[in-house]
DNA sequence: GTGAAAGCGCTAACAA
DNA sequence: TTGTTAGCGCTTTCAC
């Protein structure tokens, strides 16, 4: 590798101070046209690149995003990180991302990291068992913006970004009961997440208003894979009094179910509506085409990237924001449509 | 923000020199164990976390690899980069992701980015319309390894990691023909990309093999999108020779273009047969479940940022390796099935 | 086994 | 409008 160019060459060459070539190449504007275009002549002349890291080790900046979310492999979570990195690079930040692969472990690990990365702040979406927060605590101290998305430390003080899971929740089995559904069941993740808690309050409160009965025997708490929704089929063909309406909180959890309940000889919707959760792409493919709650992944990419940047610029005070809620929508699809 | 720990506070403390704390950080072998372990947990009770950019700055080195990518938000492109992490992570090497948008505008302007950043090496998969390579110069002339993956460019002699899509076009027509399909028609996308032009050479191939004619009516261009789907089921039924099997380099693509087919009364795979492409899991979904080609994604991400990685540490060197090919597989399921 | 000192390339306060 | 100067925090050569 041969040597860099650095803004000494280039001020050798043109006999002027590094300085001027500095704030050149950074538009000052107090620098005149002329030697601005000169300047920048020569750098490009010379192959100069600017140095990151002298750079930010003299503006105690790294102009860097940590992103930690659960799994990079989800529609939802793509979407959610072409939104950020649409934000991010338009605002010339960079994005350092890292999976947990839904464990504690490898998400302190990462936190450990992007500590040391020296990310300006940090956005996460947290493990699957993730409980305690210590390990986001450093980042606190620091003073280093933290900003949760999708699935948020409850205890934290910190920002959220998120869409009202409960009210997502509500609308689903609301819209099955309305549908003629007399025994909605809940097919859910870890109920230590938010998303999942919540998503099952609106379930109950549904229930609640519209004067059915909560039975703990509808409600399974699921890992949300392929395997969670066919076990969840085998055990709907083994209760005594099946459920008419399922409410699975995960579109391809909902769309395995449902596809082992149809070989069963169950009609879908006729027999038992099914809604599930995310609006992947899977959901309006399948047939028949599955009910579910549109999740605006690449807005709240948008959004979390946007807040973290403008509390970063000054803009705006993310810590008195709190939680900002994104607008979620049940679309509704053949899967639940039982009454004309 | 409150003052960061340094090394020079840590020596002051314990009254050593920072070069002292720096190699018991470093574990330096020169350094007394003793001495080690009370550097260390001074630095932990100090909150010290080594500064990178000091470092990078210091060793002209960053540890850092660029990812540049058309979309982040498909299938296929987030299990490359979910195995990329898996493996840039575990050989402690940080990625920064940015996405083309399928622009060569945005591709140059992130490899712009990428180089003032530094990054160790470069990982690209190319946009849809990149012709010339000329903003990946830099990088070859400053002898940062650059490795393409899955859209390749032609002309660079750069490492490759690829399928062989010729095979598996020539895989996924032969296929249909045995099946009894005697009108296969393609709809591929942009022939400038190797993925799309090996593929249609594999399609051609084919046909050749079983004695079947090329037509160009036959080849479709299209950008793949759900509307090239349904652009390319309206023109199938507007022939007056219409083809009795399809194959479609890309699942979505596949999947809407079956349904508009299907909604005119089109029987899948009787009256016509479909093959797609990727493996994304709509197409175990659909109905008909969709024969495709499985492609290695998390394998290809992992290959990729192993063999950049191993070529930075000097544990082998890319440049002779020149082209890696994967597996792909074609998956037979019901859509193709004309046959018994 | 430890220390002194120089310098990686850049920016910004201050001066002119 | 431009220059001088002093570091940012770390690593490493050379010395002891």
């Amino acid at each position: 590798m041969e040597k860099e160019t650095t803004i000494y060459d280039i001020a050798r060459r043109l006999k002027l101070s590094p300085a001027t070539v500095s704030r050149a190449l950074n538009d000052h504007p107090a620098i005149n046209s002329n030697t601005k275009s000169t300047i920048a002549a020569t750098a490009k002349e010379m192959g100069y690149r600017s140095n990151t890291f002298a750079s930010n080790l003299r503006r105690q900046r790294t102009n860097t995003i940590g992103v930690i979310v659960p799994r990079l492999d989800s529609h939802f979570m793509s979407t959610v990180l072409a939104g950020m990195e649409k934000v991010a690079n338009a605002a010339s930040y960079n994005l350092i991302i890292s999976q947990s692969l839904e464990s504690v472990r490898k998400e302190i690990a990462n936190a450990k990291t992007m500590f040391n990365s020296r990310v300006d702040g940090l956005l996460v979406s947290v493990a699957y068992d993730t409980e305690m927060s210590e390990h986001f605590d450093a980042f606190v101290n620091k003073g280093i913006p933290l900003l949760f998305f999708d699935r948020v430390l409850a205890h934290k003080r910190s920002t959220c970004i998120v869409i009202d899971n409960a009210k997502a929740g509500y609308e689903a089995t609301a819209h099955l009961i309305q549908q003629g559904c007399r025994r909605v069941m809940h097919v859910t993740g870890n109920l230590k997440r938010n998303v999942y808690a919540d998503r099952l309050k609106g379930y109950k409160l549904a229930l609640l208003d519209f004067g059915l009965a909560y039975e703990d025997e509808l409600v399974m708490v699921t890992d949300l894979s392929h395997e969670a929704g066919l076990k969840a089929a085998s055990h709907i063909q083994t209760m005594k009094n099946p459920p008419d309406g399922l409410f699975v909180t995960n579109d391809f959890c909902a769309v395995s179910c449902m596809s082992a309940l149809k070989k069963a000889g169950l009609s879908i919707p006729a027999d038992i509506a099914v809604v599930g959760f995310n609006d992947d792409p899977v959901s309006s493919v399948v047939e028949p085409t599955l009910t579910t709650v549109h999740y605006p992944g690449e807005k709240m990419g948008e959004v979390a990237a946007q807040s973290l940047i403008n509390h970063l610029n000054g803009a705006m005070d993310i810590q008195t924001t709190n939680t900002i809620i994104l607008h979620s929508e049940l679309i509704v699809r053949d899967s639940s449509k039982k009454a004309v």
